[in-house]
DNA sequence: CTGAAAGCGCTAACAT
DNA sequence: ATGTTAGCGCTTTCAG
């Protein structure tokens, strides 16, 4: 495979020259720009980005860390990142972590081992501490999910004000028994979501029962399933469920489905995030919309942006909720 | 940050010698080497992968190439691919072509770089000239999707006849109106599913109606959900569907839900690969079972044992028809 | 506008 | 067992 040596012999220039054509710069003439052009396509020559990582010292890789690929909330975001780096040559290694400390570090060795150029960071279960001083060295953003109190730049939603609004919703239309499906309360998205719905149910005069609060440490179908089984044995069984994700509602509304009540008169549900599957449920599922796609052409460029070394600052978007089957029949 | 060089410097040693080390090789006492080590935490001293690379000329990261990153059959493959690699040092660079033919060339160039060592494409609407092209001087597997004729090793399953068990599940229990629901037919596994769907109707003296197959050259719900109207606005609407992917499936089992008719008394309806979605649809999707995880696992394991310039063998996994509500009731 | 040459950080062949 | 040194392919400074 040739390199640029024998692109330089063959054009009868300098390596030098065979680089300045190769990076696109002005002052090199038409002629022998030409004469560059003839001997890569003579040689078949394509740059070696290894020799460039090295002398630049970048890969033009990034990292996106997740928890878990499954969850089609982050598949979003990707897809916003993704769409939004390639246009600055920019590429993503997908990081998935299982929540799994073990591989946690071996993605931030990546970085550490300059094989990637910065990180965004959404699982919410990620080492705080090492996150924080890795930041000290490196670019690092975080999405959805982020550290109070570190100057890592984040963008997110509202969640408290989003989770109050799923659950005054439901108050709105007569519940008052109403359950709340949440994730582990280690995660900030957790906490906030439990204090909107606390607080939907303290304004409108309903008293907090914690037998009526679930928490789970992993988001899937599975894990919706089992805790509605749990709710639907309660004493003083909760007319309405509201899930701190859609994969939960969802199995949850599997469940209630499967025990031959019906939904949303037997009880209703209300999930989070306006997955796309969340649509296509049976009845459909009432949820809040979360802008992942623009979440992650922001995160995108904040992180692009970082590395240049430009100051940025961190984001809190809108979000909405969108009322479907699961709520209103 | 400091370097192999200052390394050895305070170790007192050379660089060759920390080399030894990092790698580690036996040819080094236990008492450099300490010295060695000592160095290496007191200067916090992180390889730079950069150099070794250009060194050594890979990169340990491999190409995975998808049509879309929402098709949750592909995700499985990915996890099974990811959980191989990684005990191996070797990363992922998810690659999702959505279909563009620019997509994928930038894609290509990351390998003809240098910038990944080999590529699993699960893409079927990739070029398959410039595949074949790259597959003589880079390594290259196919999943689940391959070209016929090339020498490019594949794993996968028997489509054919798979198709040909779904349908024939379809007869068994009396359908006789049996529509298609299938993808591309420029697309191998679609031309494969679609011969298994017109044995298993032949073989039982079913025959075949044009008006009952329909293509769509995208996977999502929404395209199921479009199709599904137009069959239930057939003259002699079918009683059954057998469509080429879950996606396809649910959104088809969720329009019918929307008009108010009964599955599967009303209208049966068969999927294909088992994605977990596919048992959280009310009632829960019959469909083909493909051994994703496992498909990934193999995948990567060929794609290594290329890269090291063993030979590999193509393989065929087994499949398996799971039957539930959407098909009996 | 072009060329010569240094050097990014590492590994490995060769020498001791 | 350890050191010396060349060189992977590229970019960029400096000179002309």
């Amino acid at each position: 495979m040739a390199n640029i040596q024998q692109v330089a012999e063959e054009a009868g220039v300098s390596v030098a020259t065979v680089s300045r054509v190769l990076n696109k710069q002005k002052n090199v003439t038409e002629k022998t720009k030409a004469l560059v052009e003839e001997a890569i396509k003579k040689l078949n020559y394509e740059p070696n980005m290894l020799g460039r990582n090295l002398r630049n010292s970048e890969t033009r890789l990034l990292l996106i860390i997740i928890p878990n690929i499954s969850n089609p909330f982050y598949l979003e975001i990707i897809k916003g990142i993704e769409s939004t780096v390639i246009s600055q040559k920019y590429h993503i290694l997908l990081c998935e972590t299982d929540s799994n400390p073990d591989r946690e570090n071996i993605y931030f060795d990546l970085v550490k081992n300059r094989m990637a150029d910065g990180i965004i960071s959404m699982d919410p279960a990620i080492n705080g501490e090492s996150l924080v001083n890795l930041s000290q060295k490196y670019a690092i953003i975080q999405c959805s999910e982020y550290i109070i109190g570190s100057d890592i730049p984040y963008v997110t939603i509202d969640n408290e004000e989003a989770a109050y609004r799923a659950v005054k919703h439901l108050i709105k239309i007569g519940h008052k028994r109403i359950a709340l499906m949440n994730s582990d309360e280690r995660f900030l998205y957790a906490r906030q979501r439990k204090l909107g719905y606390q607080r939907a149910l303290e304004e409108n005069g309903i008293a907090i029962n914690d037998n009526y609060i679930f928490q789970t440490n992993r988001l899937g179908f599975e894990y919706g399933q089992q805790i509605m089984k749990k709710i639907l044995n309660l004493p003083d069984r909760p007319t309405a469920v509201f899930a701190v994700s859609d994969l939960l509602a969802i199995g949850a509304l599997k469940e209630v489905n499967s025990k031959g009540l019906h939904i949303p008169n037997d009880i209703a549900i209300v999930g989070f995030d306006k997955i796309d599957f969340s649509n296509m449920t049976h009845p459909a599922l009432t949820t809040i919309a979360q802008p992942m796609y623009k979440m992650g052409v922001i995160a995108a460029n904040m992180l692009i942006n970082k590395i240049k070394g430009e100051k940025v600052e961190s984001m809190i978007l809108d979000h909405e909720l969108v009322i479907r089957g699961s709520t209103s029949g």
